[in-house]
DNA sequence: AAACATGACAACCGCGAGAGA
DNA sequence: CTCTCTCGCGGTTGTCATGTT
């Protein structure tokens, strides 16, 4: 019967979004949330289609993103993680606080993958690639999965107790004295220590918590669509002392040049103007 | 200075899962 | 149970920036 398109090809701006759009498509979720994706783009008077709209909020507007490369410590975590989950981004990513699965995902293609190759590490199956090539009745470990037992752990650790707090950076700060290098030789390296069977029980541990959900903590303005919220009040939450996300994000910084702190752009008066069928 | 190569990342596409009618 | 619809995921492509020749 065939897939319905997700939107229609006529009419749909597609491309680079303008700053004009992100602003329609941020003041629009922050006052009313997202009710249906497909929706949103009509009511926030968008020439987008609804996967769009939600795709640029994930992966670039939401508020509770970090912005910029990902730490050493960060990267560790994606790669023992990738070892144990293979490419499920949005798992891992459910694990690092303030990432996207295409954010990691673009990352492990562009710099990941090539350091794990350049280091002879398969980035597929985590094993030796001279390993590979001489025999394939290797151990069932992968490479890395030994260091998960140990550095990795730690991070994982932190990450669960304190989903919110920017760990990686912690981690850095506690282990500033390591050079860059540092971090492709913990990866690389377990070394010697890596290609041996680690302890099946924490891994068991770990893998159950890697396929948990993180758990929702349902206090997100933009997911709330009936809310209604205030963006007084949610710009009160981004300039206060308890910030949500990483207070130097650049999305802030966006936010604050949309002139969303202008209430006209928020209480559906600029949205009913562009859209008249849109009404609150 | 121009042309080309490479890197980085935003955005798109197609598919599958899940929910609801 | 089947069908339809929406959402989310993972792979891929496109575009811009930067580096190199």
């Amino acid at each position: 019967m065939g897939r319905q398109p997700c939107c229609d090809k006529l009419g749909v701006k597609r491309g680079p979004w303008t700053a004009e759009e992100d602003r329609k498509l941020i003041s629009f979720i922050l006052s009313n949330g997202h009710c249906c994706w497909r929706a949103v783009p009509k009511l926030a008077g968008l020439l987008r289609c609804g996967k769009s709209c939600r795709l640029r909020w994930t992966n670039y507007l939401r508020p509770d993103l970090k912005r910029g490369l990902l730490t050493d410590a960060e990267e560790q975590v994606v790669i023992d993680l990738h070892a144990k989950l293979g490419n499920r981004w949005s798992k891992i990513a459910a694990k690092l606080p303030g990432r996207t699965d295409n954010e990691i995902k673009n990352h492990w293609n562009t710099h990941i993958k090539k350091k794990l190759i350049k280091m002879g590490i398969d980035p597929v199956t985590h094993e030796p690639l001279d390993q590979k090539t001489r025999s394939t009745a290797t151990t069932s470990q992968s490479v890395v999965t030994a260091d998960s037992t140990t550095k990795s752990d730690e991070a994982t650790k932190q990450l669960q107790q304190s989903p919110q707090s920017n760990f990686a950076r912690d981690v850095l700060a506690a282990d500033d004295s390591s050079p860059t290098e540092s971090s492709t030789n913990t990866i690389s390296t377990g070394g010697s220590s890596s290609i041996s069977s680690s302890s099946s029980h924490d891994q068991d541990a770990l893998v159950k918590w890697l396929l948990e959900e993180d758990p929702p903590t349902g206090d997100e303005p933009w997911l709330n669509f009936a809310g209604g919220v205030d963006v007084d009040e949610f710009s009160s939450i981004a300039g206060g002392p308890e910030l949500p996300w990483d207070g130097a994000t650049d999305w802030l910084l966006d936010y604050q040049d949309f002139g969303l702190g202008d209430s006209s752009l928020v209480d559906g008066s600029m949205i009913n103007s562009s859209n008249g069928a849109a009404t609150f």
